[in-house]
DNA sequence: CCTCCACCGGAACGTGAGGAGT
DNA sequence: ACTCCTCACGTTCCGGTGGAGG
């Protein structure tokens, strides 16, 4: 490769025009205005909450649906509105919104409700039940109705449960305001592990949100992409190739929404003044291989070491190999550096995880005489896997170790 | 048709870290 | 500061099994 000075390179790029208008609107963080093909949840919500506009307690409410399906931006829309008509119509209605991902134990989430209505909460050291009755008091203080969304409560359920239960029975010692709340879920059976109490509580009202198809993601994205992309960029087939990416990936808006953006960053890298069809599918690439990377980085060094024994293997020249083969390699790697060594028994089940990630494909074939064992085959590159494993600091000195394979009886 | 390999995978239990309650 | 609980991660033990080879 030409090496340009500096100053050059960095001209070049200046002189580049620009294909974005506003690339933030392709970002998930973003909350649009309107949302296309989902009147009939907003509307199911409106229904719902419009009591708390005539000082009512609406029913609670639990959302459905799965990644990218329009949940958190139609339920924030809606929450966004209701706090402005309340206003119009001089009524006291507060809508909070809570991440349960980020804010995931009790008393992170008391705190960070009592904060929001200005009380002094220090983030540890209060007893749970004081955080709560403060919230209560400080709710209390006046007559309004005071709407929690939920965001990703399922996370907050495999903690523990019992802040949803305190939560669902808060309007009891509830004198002047009213609350209600709505959770918002990726898991359509999260419930069964709750309380059947909360459950019948919570579950009040319940809004299903369907995945979008093909058709409708391509309304979104035309739609984002005029506000993203200067006008005639976009090749005519960038679109509906990312609605049809997205649409087998069960409808995921917000995965064509990366798709769209992606395929234009790599569009810019090249410094190519339009989009196109090429582009959509590198991006697809590009995401596919940026997720695996990241979950194999983040893997527990245990696993790393099997994935490890499985790419050595595989850099042998054994296609298929199988549980055994890759317990031996596994032992001679923990012994040479200073990692404890696991028995065969978890070695199967971290196998089965790996598979699970969509790492390896592992499959229990019988052998006939010769046993029967999982058939593992690597669904990664071997060359740029092993090279994220070798980050690993623990895992860096087998770079350069090649231990023998024991041979195998048979084939 | 029976055997027997080389593992699979369920069950019960042990351990240590980290929260909650007191 | 203390105990109690829960949970993730591992281990031990072991019954179970599809099919090539006898």
């Amino acid at each position: 490769m030409k090496n340009k000075s500096l100053d050059g390179l960095f001209q070049e790029l200046l002189n580049n025009e620009p294909i974005f208008k506003n690339k933030e609107v392709l970002r998930p963080s973003y909350t649009p205005d309107f949302l296309l093909h989902r009147d009939a949840q907003i509307n199911s919500l409106a229904t719902i909450l419009v009591s708390a506009l005539r000082g009512d307690t609406p029913s609670n409410i639990l959302i459905y649906g799965k990644t990218g399906t329009g949940k958190t931006a139609a339920t924030r829309h809606v929450g966004i509105e209701l706090e402005k008509k309340s206003e119009a119509m001089n009524v006291s209605c507060v809508v909070l919104y809570i991440n349960c991902e980020v804010i995931d134990t009790q008393y992170r989430l008391l705190a960070n409700l009592a904060r929001q209505f200005g009380e002094d909460v220090p983030m540890t050291g209060w007893p749970t039940d004081q955080v709560f009755s403060t919230f209560k008091e400080s709710i209390d203080s006046k007559e309004q109705v005071i709407i929690i969304i939920l965001d990703e409560i399922d996370k907050l359920v495999k903690k523990s449960d019992d802040v949803l239960y305190n939560l669902s029975r808060i309007n009891t010692d509830l004198k002047r305001s009213k609350v209600s709340m709505i959770g918002v879920s990726n898991d359509l059976k999260f419930t069964e592990f709750l309380d059947p109490r909360v459950k019948s509580s919570l579950g009040e009202e319940e809004i299903i949100f369907p995945p979008y198809d093909a058709e409708q993601i391509s309304d979104i994205l035309k739609e984002r992409a005029q506000i993203a992309y200067k006008d005639g960029v976009l090749d005519d087939m960038v679109i509906p190739l990312c609605a049809a990416f997205a649409a087998q990936e069960h409808g995921d808006a917000r995965r064509a929404l990366d798709l769209l953006r992606v395929s234009g960053e790599l569009a810019e890298r090249e410094n190519q003044s339009k989009v196109e069809e090429r582009h959509v599918r590198n991006a697809q690439e590009k995401i596919e291989v940026d997720r695996i990377v990241e979950v194999v980085r983040t893997l527990p060094t245990q696993s790393k070491l099997v994935l490890y024994s499985i790419i050595y293997l595989r850099n042998k020249g054994y296609r298929n190999v199988t549980t055994g083969q890759v317990y031996n390699i596994y032992l001679k790697f923990c012994n040479s550096i200073d990692v404890d060594v696991l028995t065969q028994r978890r070695i199967t089940d971290l196998i089965s995880e790996l598979d699970m990630l969509g790492i390896v494909n592992a499959i229990v074939v019988s052998k006939g005489r010769y046993g029967r064992t999982k058939e593992i085959s690597l669904s990664v590159s071997t060359s740029s896997t092993r090279n994220v494993l070798l980050e690993d600091y623990r895992l860096k000195p087998l770079e350069n170790f090649n231990p023998p394979i024991v041979s195998q009886m048979h084939l």
